[in-house]
DNA sequence: AACAATAATAAGAATTATTACTGTTATTAT
DNA sequence: ATAATAACAGTAATAATTCTTATTATTGTT
């Protein structure tokens, strides 16, 4: 959109957040890549999801434990969160609607997209 | 429930957040409540919201703009969040379906409950 | 009414996630 | 090549929330 230059990191964390169904933080992703970059800067990984979430490549899932969860599939699609360890998974079920679309007779303001999230316990939690 | 005891300023809280339906944050209803109570703490407002949210009194709506919203309103509905202004408002939308029950094909953990959250711009951040 | 037991609170320090700033480096265009 | 500028590291700053401790309020019991 901008003059934007080309930069290795920043391909970096896109790749990382695409390597993986685990919706990661940016902590996370920082973590993943500080070994392959070791000049790596949090503030980098910061910025740059900020930059993609603004492009619409990459969604916010929401905060989990106070920390702002990512996913590179921008496809519609529910998450599913455990309360008690914090995974965040995605969902398979086939949503009988398009909250979208359900939502379009909403007359307050515009809708762009929409989120839907489970709480609940993961299995593995659950034992 | 437990061995609680009875707080002038625990009902206030609660109070204030029923009052409204603008799904405030813990700093709205401490500005709200401190005129009345000039000694009410902001630590105070968060520990009680907290309990009321574990009581399940309460409802957690998310984050917006780094601050967490809530809801006293429990029952299952939907909300819409201003991207711009960052008003939350209530989606009075039927959904042709109830997130919980679609999801209960989900095979990865137990849901305890649903979250749907539209995101746009409000009618006045449209004009 | 006085009293002990303990829950609730205020105040502010501490923690933690995120953002902003500054000087340097890397990338692109000329 | 070199000039223009985006991107960066490193650090400082900010802001929301939680934690700690001494104090106060509430409740049940004399």
């Amino acid at each position: 959109m901008k003059n934007r230059k080309h930069s290795r990191k920043r391909e970096a964390i896109l790749g990382a957040l695409r390597s993986t169904k685990t919706h990661p933080s940016a902590e996370w992703i920082y973590a993943q890549l500080k070994p392959l970059y070791p000049d790596l800067s949090l503030g980098t990984v910061y910025r740059n999801l900020s930059l993609f979430r603004e492009e619409g490549r990459i969604i916010s899932v929401g905060t989990v434990n106070g920390q702002e969860r990512f996913d590179a599939d921008t496809s519609p699609h529910a998450h599913f969160v455990c309360d008690r360890c914090g995974a965040v998974i995605d969902m398979d079920v086939e949503f009988a609607f398009d909250p979208c679309k359900a939502a379009s007779a909403f007359s307050e303001g515009s809708i762009d997209y929409c989120e839907v999230v489970c709480h609940g316990r993961c299995h593995k939690c659950i034992e």
